[in-house]
DNA sequence: CGAGCCTGTTGGATCGATCCAGACTTCGAT
DNA sequence: ATCGAAGTCTGGATCGATCCAACAGGCTCG
């Protein structure tokens, strides 16, 4: 029964187990993905086999016949230096528990700089996944768009910015405007009054969306906003050199972040200028990263609920199988986490 | 040509190659495997074919016959709260783009809490991946001994503690022990001579390994050791703790962390007692974690090299398809990144 | 000039699980 | 006693790439 190929004991087939149940394969087959058809006593004695043998289905041979490897494509984008921005890693993490409890396991594949596309196509051509979870809508929609010309089932974590209410494809992504405007109302409960915003380049579409969330909610309350906003690069060095800038000339007393990364580089300049985060300047992030956790006093932060992002992509994944349904696309809404620095 | 099955458009196959280039299949699987069996012109004009059908080899069906699959198996730990290491996340990057050259690619897996061993036997026993990369052998080696006794094929990062001379599998760790000499050379060399030092629980032998380190670069300089470590639990609740009774008893100007979450404890601390990390009191770090790179005024932090390390399991994981020769171990050395904090 | 060798190519068998069509059993209804 | 239907179970074909044994055609060499 352990034959012995090399070093590896081959693992037992479905005829092995068939022989010892005393059945054909078929029937074996059928305990394993219909157990119904089978008479109670037959489906007893092949899973006595089964379990004895210790067998599982080969899962080449089940993905050939099949056309379905149960495996789901995520690009893992290049690491920026200079960022604090882990949300990706913290997202796999949700990811790959979510997608293992309906049967899945997540393939990992570089996102080369050059050509995005080209990891997907290699995939795709070799039908070595069922689908993609797309992340990097932020960038532009290069990569969704063509993976709907290329008829490649995905769903996107992140709006179809492009063309957000007639999606072909589906998506669930966070409402980060809301998130904003919770951590703007949080700073004005607090007594704040000027409050700056700390932004990215306007052509980062996600940016501008929480930034209205800020300034919505600062109109809300009759609050200023001129001179208060700025847009810099998403980097700790430039989220310093903007609070540098705004102190200076405009004299907030709070800031609010497009990013945990900003938000640190507000710390940064707190700390050179001997100011307290929390107690003389008020500070709050976005993404609710290990540094935010981490750095003292602990930075205020919104918090991405990413462990239910990652089961309704799932969820959605699942529905990509059946019947060609429009698509739909889910909001999620943010929570606050509150820390020492507001 | 382009069969449409549901949706999705079927990729060609090597016997749709074949019929365009008007050859056998097995010819094509030469050009594809084997280049060098064929004619020059042959060869030409088969590759001309396979990229006019954008043809790639179904991985399913390749990966039956020859019993491969070029996936790696990596289990992802659960995330643990109230630390700052994310040292994994780093890996996975490393590892997804290294492996990536060496045409493999990476499957995650989850790790339950209960039974260690369960996604290893599942992705085994349906020959899922062709090897594991295992992380976890500071907790004991029970996955390792698990793995040997299954005769599946495997790489460590991290030595095998029980029995670090005749490992019966190849690995690759960081001497760590040389790590935290450098940090402590790097604080004698700044003037310091009270250099206290903050580690994990004895039972942890990386942690001993790492404290080993301190003391041999303390005596090295004469420099007094006693009542100036202790041995807490890694997290910044206990590093703070620690640090709050160091300072009372021993008074130290400078400590030296296994890790960068207890070297987050002490910043918390000096933070509430109003002392300057980097001009009152140093502080060093493990692991250069990104909250180590981002929290003011910066983390000296000893850095391993990751990608080192990834690109050398990688190629033992090649080697190990190979003739059975004595397993390897590779230690590699870490660096000191030094930053405002000493 | 034919044996022997190399190169390039061929059809058939194979990996292991699932799909398919058909056969056999059981059982209530006529 | 016969029939049909539902319920069980079976052998053969199939997914796509690779392994295998064998075979043309061109070449050298005795």
């Amino acid at each position: 029964m352990s034959r012995v190929i090399g070093r590896l004991a081959a693992p037992p087939t479905l005829a092995d187990v068939a022989e010892l149940a005393g059945v054909s394969r078929q029937t074996v087959s059928n305990a394993v993905n219909n157990p119904d058809l089978l008479r109670e006593d037959t489906l007893a004695r092949v899973q006595a086999a089964i379990e004895e043998l210790g067998y599982q289905p080969n899962r080449a041979a089940r993905s050939l016949r099949t056309r379905s490897s149960r495996l789901i494509g995520l690009r893992i984008p290049p690491v920026q230096e200079g960022t604090a921005n882990a949300l990706i890693d913290r997202f796999v993490h949700a990811l790959v528990d979510t997608s293992a409890d309906a049967g899945y396991h997540i393939l990992l594949f570089p996102g080369e700089a050059g050509d995005p596309v080209a990891g997907y196509d290699e995939l795709l051509r070799s039908t070595a996944v069922d689908a993609f979870i797309v992340t990097d809508t932020l960038q532009g929609d290069s990569v969704s768009s063509w993976l709907r010309s290329r008829r490649a089932p995905f769903v996107a974590f992140g709006r179809p910015w492009e063309n957000p209410e007639g999606a072909t494809h589906p998506w669930v992504d966070i409402d980060s405007a809301a998130g904003a405007a919770l951590a703007t109302e949080h700073l004005i409960e607090k007594g704040h009054t000027r409050i700056a915003w700390i932004g990215w380049r306007r052509e980062h579409l996600v940016g501008e969306e929480r930034r209205s969330g800020w300034s919505r909610a600062m109109h809300a309350h009759s609050l200023p906003t001129t001179g208060l906003a700025s847009r810099v690069e998403d980097t700790i060095a430039s989220g310093r050199a903007a609070t540098a800038a705004l102190l200076n000339e405009a004299a907030p007393t709070a800031f609010v972040c497009a990013s945990d990364t900003l938000a640190l580089g507000v710390l940064h300049e707190l700390h050179a200028r001997g100011l307290r985060p929390g107690e003389d300047i008020a500070v709050t992030g976005f993404d609710d990263s290990i540094a935010a956790q981490t750095v003292p006093p602990g930075l205020t932060s919104v918090r991405q609920p990413l462990e239910d992002a990652a089961a309704e992509l799932v969820k959605a994944l699942e529905g990509l199988q059946g019947p060609v349904g429009s698509p739909e696309g889910i909001l999620l809404q943010p929570t606050l986490v509150a820390r020492g620095s507001s």
